[in-house]
DNA sequence: GCTGCAAAGATTGCGTGCAATTTGCGCTCA
DNA sequence: TGAGCGCAAATTGCACGCAATCTTTGCAGC
């Protein structure tokens, strides 16, 4: 039940779960042989995947280089997180005192399955705590935003990955609390005070973290190692 | 020159623009050998540009069915719109006052060639209205903006397209030049009204277009014909 | 011992063919 | 004459295979 239709449905949702769940890493290649025998399917399949999640951004294809895990730049990163945050603002401006008790209730229940999975530390706890947001954002009634904030999130999650966030600290739980009690009073200042700090305090750990740039580091992590290095230490 | 590398590509741009300038109807079927064959390309090529396009939301995929180019519904186009608000006013809060002398020229150049087009009534004159959006997004110094800009102005023409517009007046040029004048001047209260403004009267002439929902609306059209409807009416 | 070249291996680009599904037409029967 | 049924044409879903390209490794020359 609620299988994809298509085998491509199927292994487009698989492989974007494990990328927001940050199963995947970042850099981390994606060969079409090694996910189509995987998922025992045809390249052709992978490589349609591969594609609409290169359309999210998810991934990155280079011509003859094959596809790998998208690994957003800083400058990306600042990017994505001050566009989020207009979306996020708008949202809350077009929820803020509508919401019926069903959409509090789903909410608050969201709220609880992510503080079950942050405890037993599920790998799921992520994606859980993106669902939160972009649940938000299908109570906006708006498609659009749905769309944004879905792609969003998921960006979102590659850059937690990639340039901080060493322990369990993805959104703050209570936080969300916070943000319901004050989405659900009608409360406009105080919802998007709340969000804008929310982001503010995810932005902060996303990026004040310590191993920017893996890619790069390479360098810096053999220098140590390094037998005849020209370094200044001796 | 310009061409890109892969023919993937090539027919991508062809298709897409080819939509954005409005050659191709919402609804128009595209099958896959028809396009394969009249762009000498195989139908790998072409199934692949086409799911790029669904990915942009431009064409619309019914699994065994095909590919037809996409027609926003009413609710679509007034989601669309709302969004774009939003989207066009964050871009003008960060490029008001912040413009540099290229840039104007830039954007000056772009409404002489509107108004050239327009004046020849030439088909690219839709396309060079919305780049005119687009630059405006370029020059906000965010390229997630431009990427969503450049999909936002897509479906517009498709809504266009469908739902209104019996003349050529997507963009009144004049409110394009109005709106240079008060972002290099400055003035971020006078732009973001006339931002406001030009998105409303696009919008109003959009949807006050005669020939509203041709699709959707099947089902109401057809609620009051129903012979054993088990409404409670009757 | 270092540099440049070449061949092998691996991976992607892309075309083609077959199976499955849908649509439209014609046939049969009441 | 009209409704139901079944077959055939058309179109898409998917897999496989070959050609092209890139990467790596090994070797020869300087």
């Amino acid at each position: 039940m609620t299988r994809p239709v298509s085998r491509l449905d199927a292994l487009h949702h698989a492989l974007r779960r494990a990328i927001v769940e940050q199963a995947l890493k970042p850099g981390t290649k994606l060969p079409e042989d090694t996910v189509a025998e995987q998922f025992q399917v045809s390249r052709t399949i992978v490589r349609q995947a591969l594609e609409r999640l290169a359309g999210e951004e998810l991934v990155v294809i280079v011509p003859n280089r094959g596809a790998t895990v998208a690994r957003p730049t800083s400058d990306e990163a600042h990017d994505l997180f001050d566009v989020r945050v207009e979306i996020e603002d708008a949202v809350i401006r077009r929820i803020c005192g509508k919401l019926g008790a069903a959409d509090v209730t789903k909410l608050e229940a969201c709220v609880v399955c992510e503080g079950e999975a942050h405890r037993l530390k599920q790998p799921g706890y992520i994606r859980l705590a993106a669902e939160f947001h972009v649940m938000l954002a299908e109570m906006a009634g708006s498609p659009l935003l749905v769309r944004y904030m879905r792609q969003i999130v998921g960006r979102s999650a590659l850059v937690l990955r990639l340039h901080g966030l060493p322990d369990w600290e993805a959104c703050n739980i209570s936080e969300h609390r916070d943000l319901i009690d004050a989405l659900s009073s009608g409360n406009l200042k105080r919802s998007r005070d709340l969000m804008r700090v929310h982001l503010r305090a995810l932005f902060r750990r996303a990026l004040d973290g310590s191993k920017v740039e893996e890619r790069v580091c390479l360098q810096s992590v053999l220098k140590p190692y390094a037998f005849r290095a020209g370094g200044t230490d001796g």
